[in-house]
RNA sequence: GGGCGAUUAGCUCAGUUGGUUAGAGCGCACGCUUCACACGCGUGAGGUCACAGGUUCGAAUCCUGUAUCGCCCACCA
């Protein structure tokens, strides 16, 4: 027996060595697997593509997860002989990695990146994502990680660049991508636009003011905002509301706070009567919902009073003020004037920009967006319709069901997406200007052209993932083997952001769908059930807890008892558990190979070791039908169970009076019955620790298959 | 305001299509230097499955309602 077995299981020493192994092997690419025979030309292929991690700088606890689910799900795959693609690649993650850049540019050398320029700023943005893609290349090793580094990519390398401008390109020619002039969520301190999606709203006590605009004008208006009335051009107020009734379709002028303004009285349903006044006091120009009753109404919307620093642009006593300066301003003046009538508190929900917690400032801005509700020429259906439509005909399930009806949800209430960032790090705007004419998708040749100065949203090119990184808008061979793909595994906070763009892109660009299984994993939180985050301490580094307890141990903890899409606790006490368990299953191989050492193997079992035999193949199917339904907690806990309170408490106990006993054939087929088992066994645990499972493999003496990884599923 | 989910042992959680006596890990108590393992072994305590009704031969599981907690979406000027 090696010695090896002699002293505790250390994982430290083993994983770098076996993963360097699994890597020379070449056997994580599937036309190795196939060259070898490990994989048959014509087998039925299983692929995923890897979530890639933004280049932001590290992978935590919920990457690890992601690595857990997916590299046993993919090692079981290619086990069972499919031809098993992991592709992995990283995002350029546009607002996050530069956002983080700029505060480092702003904390070391005091300086934005206005001071840098352009180029200067990407080419520092560009280093720390290099930076960033090393580390977390180094920590998706480090968790075992089975991916086909051969074909990794990256967002923002040509081959994708090349992509996003065909797809850009394919959605201008349908009319599906237009330039429009509307309110966006302006984040004033990442001065750039946002999504609807990249907004987080705060819960905050306001100040509601209720006064009037002058002291002969009618009604009086409630606000939380009085510094945004100097671009007022209306009140609206119910259709029905008889206090104003007589008013509707009267003018008013007035002079408020230095600022001549002109205000109609109009009707208009969205009005809530019960709600302040019931008047509304209309600013077109920073409000949505004043924009569109503007709209609807024909009132100016060219209004604009405040700035994209968030400062106001009036003369008078308000002029390059900041908002909340001159909210008081405004109040000051009105108390004044006795036009202030009433204050109250109430409760307010505040728009933040979720990556820089700048308070949002709606302002019309002209920008690029993606109609979801036009129809396509040629197709009949609109973006939103062919959002749902995979979902409905079935064609792609999500494992836990409940996410269904909360895509649906959303879907149904989606408005045209702003795809244009006023950031330089991403994708250019493939769209070229000259005077009045206008070319889209690829450069022109000739001279006087100048491109579009806004990026696209990094979501935008993670909506292609799945088949950008197959080499599309090529026909390559990948792209047909491995599209769509089986499964996306993800974190269910970023099915909006992201599942469901994939599935727009991808019916868009090439009418299927991306995969044909969601399935979505919760927050990982720590012992307490706080969320893990900087500011509070609690990040637990996936390298760290290798370190200290092994890879094998941190994806066995984040997986046993974490059900799909709910949220789960680790702790560094759960880990070392598993740590534990690594051990035991060293030792019980240790105990095997002693006490079997020179005994003759049975080639019949007796009645009693046939059960034992039949009991294991009970527990291979059991496991099997578990991963193909991805019940990975339960396959998990089983083997785990079976492992220790079966195989070790039970089993092994009592063997030992049999492999010391008189009766040769029992013992025989003893022997044989405990070889037999720690090799299923160390098959069907290989899929969620790799490396622990590799290692005894290959310490195992007589080993007809050289490596686990590629050694058959038990059947 | 709309939606989704949770409530099971002291703690954290499993419990697949309704089917024996409801499980695990950690923790706790007691005892073990037993020749695989103290990263261990043995024994044990601990549950009205949130509550109230209903369906069923049978309910933690299905239905209705209530309570509490959590999350998502929308957002009132």
């Amino acid at each position: 027996m090696d010695e090896k077995f002699l002293k505790p299981y250390d994982p430290t020493e083993t994983e770098p060595r076996i993963y360097a192994q699994w890597e020379q092997s070449g056997f994580f690419n599937p036309d190795t697997c196939i060259a070898a025979g490990a994989a048959k030309p014509d087998a039925p292929t299983f692929s995923i593509v890897l979530p890639p991690p933004n280049v932001t700088g590290r992978l935590h606890m919920g990457h690890a997860l992601m690595l857990a689910v997916e590299d046993t799900l993919v090692r079981f795959k290619r086990m069972q002989g499919f031809r098993t693609l992991w592709l992995p690649g990283t995002d350029h993650a546009a607002i996050a990695t530069q956002s983080v850049v700029e505060k480092k540019l702003k904390k070391e050398e005091g300086r934005s990146r206005h001071d840098l320029g352009r180029e200067e700023l990407l080419k520092r943005v560009e280093a720390f994502a290099t930076e960033s893609h090393d580390t977390i290349v180094k920590q998706l090793k480090t968790m075992g990680a089975s991916l086909d580094w051969s074909r990794e990519t990256f967002t923002l390398d040509e081959a994708r660049n090349k992509a996003v401008r065909t797809v850009f390109k394919q959605m201008y020619d349908a009319g599906l991508i237009y330039r429009g002039l509307r309110i966006v969520n302006w984040d004033p301190k990442g001065q750039t636009t946002i999504s609807d999606d990249e907004i987080v709203y705060e819960e905050r006590t306001a100040k509601l003011y209720t006064f009037r605009y002058s002291k002969d004008f009618p009604i009086p208006v409630a606000t939380t905002r009085p510094e945004t009335k100097v671009g007022d051009v209306a009140v609206a107020v119910h259709p029905d509301d008889t206090r104003y009734q007589q008013y509707v379709g009267k003018e008013y002028d007035a002079v408020f706070c230095d600022v001549p303004i002109h205000i109609n009285v109009v009707a208009d349903k969205d009005v809530d009567p019960e709600f302040g006044t019931g008047a509304v006091g209309v600013t077109p120009a920073h409000s949505k919902i004043d924009w569109e009753i503007a709209e609807r109404h024909n009132l100016s919307h060219e209004n604009i009073v405040i700035n994209e620093y968030a400062k106001m642009t009036v003369p008078g006593r308000l002029e390059g003020k900041k908002t909340t300066e001159a909210r008081e301003l405004v109040i000051e003046w009105l108390k004044s004037e006795g036009l202030l009538e009433k204050e109250e508190d109430t409760r307010q929900n505040i728009a933040t920009a979720e990556r820089t917690g700048g308070i949002i400032e709606p302002l019309p801005k002209l920008q690029w967006w993606i109609a979801v509700n036009k129809e396509i020429p040629g197709r009949g259906k609109t973006l939103k319709e062919l959002m749902l439509e995979p979902i409905e005909r079935g064609e792609i399930r999500f494992v836990s069901e409940q996410f269904e009806k909360v895509y649906r949800h959303w879907i149904e209430n989606l408005r045209d997406w702003c795809i244009s960032r006023q950031i330089w790090y991403g994708h250019r705007i493939p769209v070229w200007y000259r005077g009045e004419e206008i070319a889209v998708g690829e450069a022109p040749e000739d001279e006087g052209w100048t491109q579009d100065e806004d990026t696209l949203d990094t979501w935008f090119s993670s909506g292609l993932w799945t088949f950008s990184t197959l080499g599309w808008p090529e026909t390559t061979p990948d792209l047909s083997a491995y599209h769509p793909t089986d499964l996306i595994e993800t974190g269910y906070d970023i099915l909006f952001f992201w599942v469901a763009r994939m599935i727009l892109m991808t019916e868009f660009a090439l009418g299927t769908v991306p995969f044909k299984t969601i399935y979505l994993h919760g927050l990982v939180r720590d012992a307490q059930g706080r969320k893990m985050s900087k500011s509070l301490g609690n990040n637990l580094d996936p390298l760290d807890i290798a370190a200290k307890f092994g890879a094998d141990a941190a994806r066995m903890a984040l997986m046993v008892g974490n059900t799909p899409g709910t949220d789960m606790r680790i702790s560094e006490d759960k880990i070392k558990g598993y740590k534990h368990f690594a051990n035991k299953l060293w030792n019980i191989t240790r105990f095997i190979l002693e006490r079997t050492e020179g005994v003759e193997l049975a080639a019949e079992f007796t009645q009693a070791d046939a059960a034992i035999r039949d009991e294991l193949s009970a527990l291979a199917k059991d496991v099997t039908a578990d991963l193909e339904a991805y019940r990975i907690h339960l396959a998990a806990e089983k083997l785990y169970h079976f492992t220790w309170h079966r195989l070790a408490d039970e089993i092994l106990e009592e063997s030992k009076p049999i492999l010391l006993g008189e009766d040769a054939a029992a013992r025989a087929s003893r022997a044989r019955l405990l070889r037999d088992t720690l090799d299923t066994l160390l098959k069907l645990l290989h899929p969620f620790m790799p490396f622990v499972t590799e290692e005894i493999w290959q310490r195992i003496p007589n080993q007809s298959e050289k490596l686990l990884m590629v050694a058959a599923w038990p059947r």
